[in-house]
DNA sequence: GTATTCCATCTTGTATACAAGACAAAGCAA
DNA sequence: TTGCTTTGTCTTGTATACAAGATGGAATAC
């Protein structure tokens, strides 16, 4: 008879090395169709092949990179009818949540919780890029609390890959003071159990959202590439 | 400047052990909860650990298998909710598939190809096990032809999750009937635009082969069991 | 008999060695 | 110059060696 066993008490090499390269990319210091090498992450970070691969690997599945037999890796470049795609699965998946939450006799606590983040007057609101953390937490948050755990898994990793898009539209001040007027609204249609409402609402919110994002992507991208080579001839 | 690269133009053995690792759970060869190593599948397949390993950690991500550091692999234990929560994100996602493809102007080719493998009289009909395979294909068919790229992608990894068990529901003849009338008729409800008839009877659909699963799976799957304790005790 | 400690064994995690093939530049022929 | 061949270098794919730690049973103490 087997024993319970430890799940993972610690980070793996493999598991620091994967955030790391993740944060490369996502930094644009490693740029959308890029070429590089095992070896040159592994000496980067000091660590041999194996772990590297492994990070790798796993940053391959989830559509980050590609690696091309026996010539290399290349970061993926972007593909803004993908990102496009992601967005209508975003939709997809937080109007099925809302529909879930609007049918239940009473809101859970999370949700609830939620309310005194974004339900505040102008001057108690924040305008820090700490922000576009709290909107993906609040969008998460509407899938966990619609109780498919599956489709929060999904939820969260498309997400996290139009982050490095997303990103770059919330430095913008106006956008963020629509970001907290939008999501006061769709909260408040939610606690009424106005499904169709919450739905149009969270439509349009992240319709907006990705319509700003194509518009300013391109430049932005520009920036930060010209930012990564003016730092890397430093 | 950098040139067009292959893209693995044969497959890995890591690719091919992903499969047969795969396949070794889907037969039930290596039993739901059960431990193993590294090793063992090394050897069993004359290979080293480093591809299997690469194989493992693919099949971790796709939640069919768990490490626990230093203590080796465990196939997942079933999870029925886990199912239904598959399940109900299919629904979800086909029913976006089918109110795309309402609205329309005409239909794909690829689905009118449909009709002539499941608009067929009685006697036209087939019964064996294949049509496991062309019950998938429909349904991967839908989302495809909807055109979204990567709600396919994750519709076909679901898909394929929930086969181990959907397998078990497909030998029975009154099931294999009934899922020619309905793919029919929701064939039908899409070449007249009819959105909400072809959602309820996908729906209709979907959930009778989970309420099937749910009911003969623990039967089944200790079948299954004893099928596997009897080969290994020859 | 029971609980505890210790140790041999087994497992994964990581590093390294080597093999097979892709790539690119140099050399060469016309 | 242009195109082809060759060859050396670089890259991933795979095998193996070693390290750190988990596991389980035997030995021990009581």
């Amino acid at each position: 008879m087997q024993r319970a066993r430890v799940k993972s008490p610690r980070q793996n090499l493999a598991d620091r090395l994967y955030q790391q390269i993740k944060e490369l990319i996502f930094n644009f210091q490693l740029l959308p169709g890029e070429y590089f090498s095992e070896a040159e992450i592994a000496q980067r970070f000091q660590a041999s092949r194996t772990p590297v691969r492994e990070a790798l690997y796993r940053l391959q599945q989830e559509q980050y990179v590609e690696v091309h037999f026996r010539s290399g890796w290349q970061v993926k470049p972007f593909d803004f009818k993908v990102f496009e795609e992601l967005y209508d699965l975003r939709i997809l998946l937080e109007c099925s949540a809302i529909e879930r939450l609007c049918s239940l006799p009473s809101l859970p606590d999370s949700l609830q919780a939620l309310t005194q983040i974004w339900c505040l007057s102008q001057d108690e609101r924040r305008a820090d890029l700490s922000l576009c953390e709290e909107d993906r937490e609040f969008h998460h948050q509407l899938l966990a609390a619609a109780g498919n755990g599956e489709m929060t898994r999904i939820h969260t990793e498309i997400s996290e890959r139009i982050h490095i898009i997303r990103r770059l539209d919330f430095t913008q001040p106006e956008r963020i003071q629509a970001t907290y007027d939008e999501h006061a609204a769709i909260l408040s249609a939610i606690q009424q159990a106005d499904s169709e409402q919450a739905k149009f609402l969270l439509q349009t919110h992240i319709r907006q959202s990705r319509d700003e994002v194509r518009k300013i992507t391109l430049h932005r991208l520009q920036e930060a590439q010209r930012q990564q080579a003016s730092s890397m001839s430093i």
